[in-house]
DNA sequence: TAAGGATTGGACTGCCAGCTCCATAAATAG
DNA sequence: CTATTTATGGAGCTGGCAGTCCAATCCTTA
């Protein structure tokens, strides 16, 4: 066996090269296979892409991609597993060292931004893969329903970190708050999708942002009475927080949600 | 031209017969193809729905189908439209006489009540197209838009209802509430099909009832301190509102949205 | 250097789904 | 009653797409 064998990161995925054994080259092949894929699949969806589209884009020939992956099911799997690292990643990056409500806000105008960059299009990488694969692949299914656990984990724990920080009342739960601000998120991008507009988005989460603001234990008011200040919405066009720098691709942009 | 002809009310679907003339007969053959569409799309997504899967459900011929829709496409305009009618139509008849919070709440548990009764499968008939079909069919994104700014509408003037009776503040927007209620019960609709629990749809609603709460302008405190208390999730369970009594298959469960 | 596995090339196949076409039956108008 | 339009039946064509197969070549290990 190989010395460089690059670590065995995807032997979790059913599906892919038979008695997986991969090369580092093989690696890369994969990869690039992956990341053409996602990238094809954000933008006309699972069924409006087909293997020659991929082969094309990740210029590799129909032996490559069936030797690294056994049925276009396969490849689906591995681009929500790529897409879930990415955007989720990126998630749990972004909302790490979250402790204040401006801190919440900032992430939100990032969010917004995300959308803006992509004209609208393609709404959320993996809730439209959710949407599309949910009731036809159980295994898809599954994997996008950890994915959304995992992110829902994430805000949450930034509002636990806010609750910490006493920036939120003991009464606030942080555990539905976070439900409520991702299902506003995915709202807001499949609304902003259909109606090419990122005013859903900004106003679905202006509206939890509220109502989180409602929760708010410390200097401002308990009462969220300007808490929906209709100035603001137009005003948030400062420098926005550097998002954390993914790669460069279309498919990539998705990713840096 | 016959006597008994059924009111042109499908003219606008370009893509229908050519030449459209409809006998009542042939109408309500066309309404059988639609039906049984609505209802496989509703399941399995477009994408999934073979033509040959609708002739069988709706007990058409090849040439029955392709007699009264030029493509398939056309057909899934025509259930697109058939969605609009049957859940934004329910929709409406549910917000017509909104004029107090705990008639919002009532709406919202009727909607998670659909949800449940479907057993978190399908998610909403309207979104679900949406979100498959915006990349890649221009006109059934323009149409689901059109949906959603109606139903938001309808929404909308609920809120505004409230506001008129006193029961909202002023400085509560209910175009942006609207907005932001109707994402919330998308992307509650979306993690719950994913997930395969009402839950999220139903948090997700009930953080947009508290932050609509936070306007109440009458009896109860200005504070949303007891916004979200815990129990009343489960608590409810007690006589709903008789929904708009939709017709009984399945497709038609989905319309009583 | 030789062997064996990993990687790549690309033609080919089988199937299925969208759609066409022609023929027949039913209904309507005059 | 007859001409015309509308509704129905069903065989079959065609293109596209997932997946197969047999080699050829590269790379690693010994």
């Amino acid at each position: 066996m190989p010395a460089d064998r690059a670590p065995d990161r995807t032997a979790s995925v059913a599906g892919s090269v038979p008695a997986g054994r991969l090369t580092a080259k093989g690696e890369r092949t994969r990869q690039r296979i992956v990341a053409a894929a996602a990238g094809l699949v954000f933008e006309q969806g699972v069924a409006g892409t087909t293997i020659e589209d991929v082969q094309a884009a990740a210029r590799v020939s129909t032996s490559q991609l069936y030797h690294y992956f056994s049925s276009k099911n396969a490849v689906v799997r591995a681009v929500i597993q790529y897409q879930e690292q990415g955007v989720v990643g990126a998630q749990e990056q972004a909302l790490a060292h979250l402790d204040t409500l401006d801190g919440l806000r900032a992430w939100a105008d990032a969010v917004v931004d995300v959308q803006r960059q992509m004209h609208c299009r393609g709404g959320c990488p993996i809730g439209s893969l959710g949407s599309e694969l949910a009731e036809t692949d159980p295994e898809a299914r599954f994997e996008v329903a950890a994915s959304f656990e995992r992110w829902s984990g994430a805000i949450r724990d930034g509002l636990r970190s806010m609750q910490a920080h006493g920036r939120l009342s003991a009464a606030a739960s942080p555990d539905d708050l976070a439900v409520a601000v991702l299902a506003a998120l995915q709202g807001g991008f499949l609304l902003g999708q259909v109606q090419r507009s990122i005013r859903p988005l900004r106003t679905a989460l202006d509206a939890m942002l509220a109502l989180i603001a409602t929760y708010a234990a410390s200097p401002t008011s308990l009462c969220g009475l300007q808490a929906q200040d209709p100035n603001r919405r137009q005003s948030r066009r400062g420098p926005k927080p550097p998002a954390p720098a993914g790669p460069s691709s279309v498919s990539r942009m998705a990713c840096a949600l």
